[in-house]
DNA sequence: CCCGCCATGCTATTTTTTTAGCATGATGCT
DNA sequence: AGCATCATGCTAAAAAAATAGCATGGCGGG
């Protein structure tokens, strides 16, 4: 169980902090979180989460400073293929739509680009 | 908060199996999970799903079946859109790429042939 | 130098989650 | 009819999660 599944409500609100921000103190974290509970709240599943072995620390300055022990694009991986099997029963075309859909008012030409290239490079090695 | 942010653990697991399935009974969502607590604990979790508002139940025969109360089209959305912000920082092509990377050993040609003219229609309508 | 501000270490408590168990009612078989 | 089976309603307890609070120690300004 590499990905987030396993953990609670707040292990999960705050792993995705730190992978959203690669890392982050514990008051960072905090004003992030919309809902944020207390500094020592933050700091004791911080603690936590170091324990399960999904964050770690190191002292910056001051203070700590927290970020994921697995590297962002393993999680990234992981996490693409649990939305595939969750919502898209597998489908990875199904996701492209739904990315386009979704991201339709900010897209640019260049991005479209980049996918579309992306994609005949698998095809050619695909073949 | 529409998507499965705001559930337990379980909660959450539950709510991916019905996402997955469409819809399914209390055994049939035990059996699913790998890890599955007593029968009267599913029942339990389906219930509060309920009352959260995230499910619903409906008498099929003797049974009750449950399923989510949000459509799967909003709820992939949804769930596309958090990844995108969680781990590709708002960058869509990102998402294609891992997609590739992920999926590519059973990727077929056509496939790949849908999501190229997906992103060319999108093409087309953005300019 | 003394004080207030942060940030940390620990410990304790309150809430939620998660899970179990028992009583009941419908179903189907023998 | 009598019995085993399966699913539900309800109640309650065990376990995990979420949050609070206090004591301590480094630092920077007045």
């Amino acid at each position: 169980m590499s990905g987030l599944g396993g953990l609670s409500r707040r292990e999960r609100q705050i792993m995705e902090i730190l992978y959203q921000r690669g890392k982050a103190s514990v008051s960072e974290v905090r004003e992030i979180m919309k809902d944020a509970p207390g500094y020592s709240a933050v700091r004791a599943m911080l603690r936590v989460l170091e324990e399960k072995g999904h964050a770690r620390h190191q002292a910056e300055g001051l203070k700590y400073v927290y970020m994921p022990t697995v590297a962002r694009e393993k999680a990234k991986r992981s996490a693409v293929k649990h939305l595939l099997e969750t919502f898209f029963a597998g489908e990875p075309d199904q996701i492209v739509a739904a990315l386009l859909d979704v991201s339709a008012t900010r897209l640019t030409r260049e991005e479209l680009d980049r996918m579309s290239e992306m994609i005949d490079v698998a095809r050619r090695e695909g073949k």
